[in-house]
DNA sequence: CATGAATGAGGATTCATTCAT
DNA sequence: CATGAATGAATCCTCATTCAT
């Protein structure tokens, strides 16, 4: 029901997220997306790679661009709700803020691929139309974080010297950002990052 | 710099760098490259910017891919040469710290195609031959900012329970991706930026 | 009849004719060969009309081309049939003509969609093989046309200075190119067309 | 400038209709257009008779479709110009309607394969966007042909029992249809075709 | 320096058809 | 009877690149 264009609104078997080959599918797609960028990944890629032919992944997505849409979306209604939760549950502004930035490593851990999606193809994304969804999704993100950060400075928490929308850009993408070199399976654990993160970001670097 | 691809042992005319037909080519590319992105780029979106065929173009270069490599080589070169600078006329190494930020800041606001181009395109560019300088350059540059971290930390200045690797990997995401979101036309300036990087960087954000 | 191609030496279940959902498919297929063409009609088309998967049309129908085949051959074969009547039952030429003409119109009226298909798809038709009997049977029809017109040239009802199959020519394209912009439900009746094209027929359009 | 796509308004070169190799293109592209119907005919096919790899078609024209649209436009328009001059320098309502069928043949010899076209695509024709202009002609076509017939009613030259509405209809379809079965090098003159279906159209089928 | 014509290797997508369940 | 997953071939189109002029 979202499609926008005007030729053929029919929509494809398997709509209903309930197919495991869908899924499997999705997360191969996922995967080669991330690691090879989404423009430089064939639909023939991912054929490959689920041991079909590229025609037949049309039996259960539209397009190349459907899929990319049905990763991003799944990942950044899940991230929204959880930031939603995690700031509901939080007793203070600098709680809410540690467990935003606990979290993000636990996303980026848990999806590597569509935090890298989301990271990476940016720029592409706005381009695209279908994919308001990320914009606005990425505007409701940062009224979270910011609406916090705010908060803390209006509690005394946080100091008043820091723009928070500059903050917020600066450890937003100081998180994220490690997605590209975070190694699920070495020996850096996720939660150390976020420690790690959460000390330099609550006093700084400076000794003393 | 000679050729290491077995494809082109080709010469190009009026390659002596000088030509001022060439420059304004490239940065015709580095523009869209850094706003498409590489590979949504294709040589006759360049050309036609340029006012001429996409064919014409390879009389100035072998290939898109030297194009790209002409304007990272530019770009890395000169950042590594800086940084040095900044580092050897640097005191304390806070100040080195705070110099090779600030000039993080200032290069964005000056080069932010190329700097845009090396943010993005690290994954693509790995996976291209011919472009081993790349990672060399950015190991070095690594290697100065972390000696420079580490520095801090024997002399004090800085906290020992931060990992220098980690500290720097933070930094630098929170620094350069800043690429994405500044408007060197804006009223938020370059240097206020690398002001409120600074403060954060060096005291946190926790008040008191 | 036997199958005659090469290829699918297989048997339909249910294939009796009788099948009331065939006959129903048939029906969807007509009108829709008729309105997009046979080539732009695709199986899903037919299907996703019908309410079932395009996979399922196969249990009923050995090709696409079969169910073309199956509409034209029940068109055409009713269609000379009901010529031969109206030839064998008219008392003279001109009765027999204005039969042919009157009765054509009545089967655009009824089974537009089957005349839409044999008026648009001949070109493609005559390089199928499997459709020889559309030619054969537009011989049989243009032979009746023609015997008619030929003895009325004899008993001196029709002008001799026009060539029968000319004639014929010009009557048979104008008459049923009107399925092209007939409109079944409009307020043109088909047989206020049928006086109009025979009174234009006869005796011509300039006055007295 | 016609182009409504959102995305590429980029023109391709030698659009300035002098290119020799272009026209060429076009000749081929409107026979095999013509010959096997616009979308049974692939852009390999018109490739391969010119000699030259599918792909390179693009560099002449920008679609399949935009071949379609310059073959039909081109005779479209002079059909009109020729049609307004025939009635414009007619000195009766019979000589301008005679001049129009004759012409019409002649066109038929001269111009088969865009005749073929719009004779066999309107159907297509209508749902494809781009080509309005194919309808828009068509209408002023027909308006001429009717302010014809209407006027030869008013002088007394045509019967008032027919509709002119009804008789262009009938009269076109005879005339155009021509096309599918006439042979530019048969015996059947082009000429010899238009006086007959004058006889015809003046004054009727029945003798005396 | 630039043009204009062409190459050739893909790339996404469509679609009739098959077949196990 | 119908589903749902898949095939395989074809289709339109893109794009970096070459090269004679």
């Amino acid at each position: 029901m979202t499609e926008s264009t005007t030729k053929k609104p029919r929509k494809r078997p398997g709509n209903g997220a309930g197919s495991a080959r869908r899924a499997e599918l999705l997360e191969i797609a996922a995967r080669l997306f991330a690691t090879r960028g989404y423009s430089q990944t064939t639909v023939r890629d991912i054929a490959d790679e689920a041991g079909i032919l590229s025609g037949s992944l049309y039996h259960h997505f539209s397009s190349k661009e459907t899929m990319l849409e049905e990763i991003l979306r799944g990942f950044m209604d899940g991230l929204l709700e959880r930031f939603h939760e995690i700031v509901a549950g939080a007793a203070t502004p600098r709680e809410a803020l540690d467990g935003l930035v606990r979290y993000s490593f636990t996303a980026i851990h848990e999806q590597q691929a569509a935090v890298s999606l989301y990271q990476n193809e940016i720029a592409l994304l706005s381009r695209l139309p279908d994919f308001d969804f990320v914009e606005e999704n990425s505007r409701r993100v940062e009224a979270i974080w910011i609406a916090v950060l705010e908060e803390g400075r209006r509690t005394g928490d946080f100091r008043e010297d820091l723009q928070p929308a500059l903050v917020y850009r600066f450890v937003r993408d100081a998180v994220w950002s490690s997605v590209r070199w975070y190694n699920p399976d070495g020996t850096m654990r996720h939660d150390t990052l976020a420690e790690q993160c959460l000390l330099l970001l609550h006093t700084g670097l400076l000794a003393g």
